[in-house]
DNA sequence: GTTTTCACG
DNA sequence: ACGTACGTGAAAACC
């Protein structure tokens, strides 16, 4: 029936446009050159992008199409129009070549043809290759002009690392527009980097106006009388150059080739791709090849060591410094179950089964050791494991936290060994079969996983734990890291009782209200279908209702309330997901995690967040609903102990009181001392009006540039929250940093450092690497810089409440209570505490949380106490 | 597997 | 000219 699933494939590739794009996404990069200094990231990004291609196309056929002569062509013909091609970057141009030899390496035909442009090529033998199915590659819009029921165009996204495939009904729906309206779009606004001038004053937005309107370029010169004003005019003196456009920005699907598709078969030869790929040492593609292929050389060399099945740990490992690796199935923490362990000495690795390991006494003796340097990776998720067989591991070092620490972008083991090129030679399914379909697994085999594995995680140890001193982040990671995560296991070991009745109760009753909803909702929209689905609710409100829509036809609970007065579906609509959400994720979604011992067991992760807050997962219990009543009937299931209470402590404007801190803006600091509110504070400074005159919109609106400069602030962003113009919102922010002066000083100076250095710290040394503020890309340049004014202040309030954390977990153990830790939400921290130790348990949290660091403002948190969590809150 | 939406701080 | 507020995780639809 499908078409694309019988024909052939044809991949073509915008030779120019794709080096480009590698070039830009990875000039401001980590320097890549080889050792003698030959630039090699345009033709890295090139090999990545055309890979990635083949993974997703599977094609029959590839071809790449270079214009002859770039830089001087385009400009030579077209040199009557302003500006021109700058010529390309002197690192790059030498990378061209290389670009060829790739491709001939790789046995992928390449064509460049005197006075004919790629993109010509591209159209002519898409044109001409009706009996294959065709993929462009490409981050030109131009070609989008291509696509058909049988083309379509892989469209780069963000750099080089994604993609998107443009297909004729992709189109309609982003940009509103059908294929061969690029041609016309192009008309109307030009295309800079093509030098097609385009109608002056008309950008994208007014040409695909103008374009809905009537249809193509002819038709809105034909109608220029209609179009009112400065834009009619415009339109009226630029006839010609918008014909002129058009034709310039067709491309030509007529051209002479003395090939065919089929001659374009594809034919890879990965010897030779990577005898060329190790010529430019471009050695995670080497890796990726040989690992992909067959080149079994380059694979065992790779990793042969020294390793052996025992029964009997050798003596000599308990003088060395050792990593030692868990054998143990995936999953939740709570149910892995552990196979065997082996251990690596810098040399060679043993691997103990389980029932061997519990044999052996002088090696569990020397597990148990404290003194000795034993690496672990994820030693929580070890302690939980081993915890299970009632076994006990000291481990010094977890070499997935300081892996994480020395580069905030390894949040996954995946990620972590796939940066330092760490391998095994079997993965886990290999030896244990899948989760459904295990298999009994043979000892040979189990030994080598596992003793990779130690070996893995030794060799990381070695190459990041330096970096922790070179960075200054000893302090960091011995005494806030690390302590932290024995507290974490002992929080995630304990859970919190659930109810798992209440659940079931809200649940029954939240499916009541939905099917009331559902009833209305279907009624109002005279059909019935499928709510939850975003593009069917889009038709509903967009085609059926004819409601106003963006061109995005969004239907997020932001766009839903613009839209509330003008259609009675809309309210049901948004109570309908609010209760299908409640129900869905909280009521019944939650029943599912709670273990056989009536508690929810949630992961805390250490490593996630780019920032160095928590994370939790299995389930997410940090975001249990509170702001909605509704929802925060949730929190009731949530209970202390037999005869116990819930204590929850929160701090108060944390990220604000940070931020004054670390921009040391006297106002705000004089603020926080004298105790005033804080939003009414600004709302004063910003409105310029007295403490009583504060309204509660003043305030509210106040409130929100708060936030806003927390995340980074931008005019579009604050107007988007505020419901306001541009205009207004960036009076606002000019308003706001004419208050506090400093904090614009400081913004400004956290920026400029992070694009010189690339990176930006907390008050505890944490480091963010933001590669993005170097983007050539304007907007992934800005995301950067939000970022980056981002980090310092959540990350600061991430490390002061883990040093509460701390305080607070040490203060428990030396007065030797009972009551436990048992959750944190960034800014709050759940106790489960003995009726009996409330007085000192809530003397205890504050004194532990006030004074977890020295600021130049005061640090407030309030206790609140209840039989459940909905209570203590 | 990715996208959209929405819960929290 | 671009198209955004920062940081997460889960459910459901879609492909």
């Amino acid at each position: 029936m499908n078409k694309g699933d019988t024909m052939k494939k044809l991949l073509l590739v915008d030779g120019y446009s794709m080096l480009f794009r590698a070039y830009y996404a990875t000039a401001y990069g980590k320097k890549m050159t080889t050792s003698s200094g030959v630039p090699t990231n345009a033709i890295f990004g090139f090999a990545n992008m055309i890979q990635k291609a083949i993974d997703i196309v599977q094609p029959d056929s590839i071809l790449v199409a270079f214009d002859a002569g770039k830089h001087t062509f385009r400009h030579d013909l077209y040199k009557d129009y302003k500006g021109g091609r700058k010529p390309a970057p002197e690192d790059l141009v030498p990378q061209f070549q290389f670009a060829r030899d790739y491709l001939d390496s790789f046995h992928i035909k390449w064509v460049e043809k005197t006075d004919i442009e790629a993109d010509d090529i591209i159209g002519s033998i898409s044109k001409q290759s009706t009996n294959y199915q065709t993929v462009i590659l490409s981050s030109d819009h131009d070609l989008l002009q291509l696509v058909d029921d049988t083309t379509s165009v892989l469209l780069m996204k963000k750099g080089i690392s994604e993609v998107e495939e443009m297909t004729p009904q992709k189109m309609k729906e982003e940009m509103g527009i059908t294929p061969l309206q690029i041609i016309d779009l192009k008309g109307l606004m030009g295309d800079h980097s093509d030098n097609i001038p385009g109608i002056p004053g008309v950008g994208e937005k007014t040409a695909i106006k103008l374009l809905n309107e009537y249809g193509s370029v002819e038709n809105v010169l034909a109608h220029d009388n209609e179009v009112k004003g400065a834009l009619g005019q415009k339109i009226q003196d630029n006839h010609e150059i918008a014909l002129l456009s058009k034709q310039l920005a067709t491309i030509k699907r007529d051209v002479e080739l003395d090939f065919t598709a089929d001659d374009c078969a594809f034919h890879p030869d990965y010897k030779s791709l990577i005898t060329f790929l190790k010529s430019l040492e471009m050695n995670s593609l080497v890796n990726r090849y040989s690992n992909e292929s067959f080149s079994e050389e380059v694979k065992k060399e790779d990793i042969s060591f020294a390793y052996e099945h025992v029964s009997k740990c050798p003596k000599d490992f308990y003088s060395k410094n050792v990593s030692i690796y868990l054998d143990a199935s995936n999953g939740s923490f709570l149910t892995a179950q552990l196979h065997g362990i082996s251990l690596f000495d810098g040399k060679k690795a043993v691997y103990l089964t389980v029932e061997e390991l519990k044999k052996e006494k002088d090696l569990l003796t020397f597990l148990k050791e404290e003194k000795k340097t034993k690496i672990g990776f994820d030693i929580k998720r070890a302690y939980h494991i081993l915890d299970s067989e009632d076994l006990t591991v000291h481990f010094s070092d977890d070499a997935m936290i300081v892996a994480s620490l020395a580069n905030s972008t390894l949040t996954s083991i995946d990620k972590i060994f796939d940066a330092f090129n760490l391998h095994t030679s079997l993965s886990y399914e290999d030896v244990y079969g899948k989760t459904n379909k295990p298999k009994l697994p043979d000892i040979d085999e189990q030994t080598k996983y596992a003793c990779e594995n130690a070996r893995n995680i030794y060799l990381l140890f070695e190459e990041v734990r330096p970096l922790i001193k070179e960075y200054e982040m000893e302090y960091l990671y011995q005494d806030i890291e690390l302590p932290l995560t024995d507290i974490l296991y002992e929080m995630e070991k304990t859970g919190i009782i659930c109810d798992a009745k209440l659940l079931e109760e809200i649940s029954l009753e939240m499916k009541k209200s939905i099917d009331q909803e559902q009833a209305n909702i279907y009624q109002l929209s005279k059909r019935e279908f499928n709510i939850n689905s975003p593009k069917q609710l889009a038709e509903i409100l967009y085609d059926d209702l004819g409601l106003p829509s963006g061109k995005k036809r969004s239907t997020s609970a932001d766009v839903l309330e613009k839209l509330l007065g003008i259609h009675p579906i809309i309210e049901h609509l948004m109570t309908y997901r609010k209760l299908q959400k409640i129900y869905s994720t909280y009521a019944e979604g939650l029943q599912k995690y709670i273990y056989k011992d009536g508690r929810i067991h949630t992961l805390y992760n250490q490593c996630v967040t780019q920032t160095g807050r928590l994370s939790s997962s299995e389930p997410n219990l940090q975001n249990i609903s509170v702001r909605d009543e509704q929802g925060r009937m949730i929190r009731k299931a949530f209970l202390p102990s037999e005869g116990n209470v819930l204590i929850s402590s929160d701090y108060h404007q944390i990220e604000l009181r940070m931020l004054a801190h670390m921009a040391n803006e006297p106002s705000l600091i004089e603020a926080f001392n004298s105790g005033i509110d804080i939003h009414t504070k600004t709302a004063m400074d910003v409105f310029g009006v007295k403490e009583e005159d504060v309204d509660a919109n003043m305030r509210r609106r106040a409130k929100t540039v708060n936030f806003g400069i927390v995340y980074g602030i931008s005019d579009f962003g604050l107007a988007e929250q505020l419901g306001i113009s541009r205009k207004e919102a960036s009076d606002f922010i000019a308003s706001y940093y004419k208050s506090y002066p400093k904090i614009q000083q400081y913004m400004n100076d956290v920026i400029a450092s992070c694009e010189k250095k690339g990176y930006v710290t907390t008050l505890s040394g944490r480091r963010r690497e933001i590669p993005q503020i170097n983007d050539k890309n304007h907007m992934i340049k800005e995301f950067g810089k939000r970022a980056a004014m981002n980090a310092p202040i959540q990350g600061s309030a991430a490390d002061l409440i883990k040093i509460a954390m701390i305080h607070i977990d040490e203060a428990m153990k030396k007065a030797n209570v009972k009551s436990k830790m048992i959750l944190q939400v960034h800014d709050e921290l759940i106790f489960d505490v003995p009726k009996d130790e409330v007085k000192q348990m809530k003397e205890l949290i504050d004194d532990g949380m006030v004074h977890a660091m020295k600021l130049s403002v005061p640090l407030t948190a309030e206790c609140s106490i209840g039989k459940n969590w909905y209570e203590a809150k």
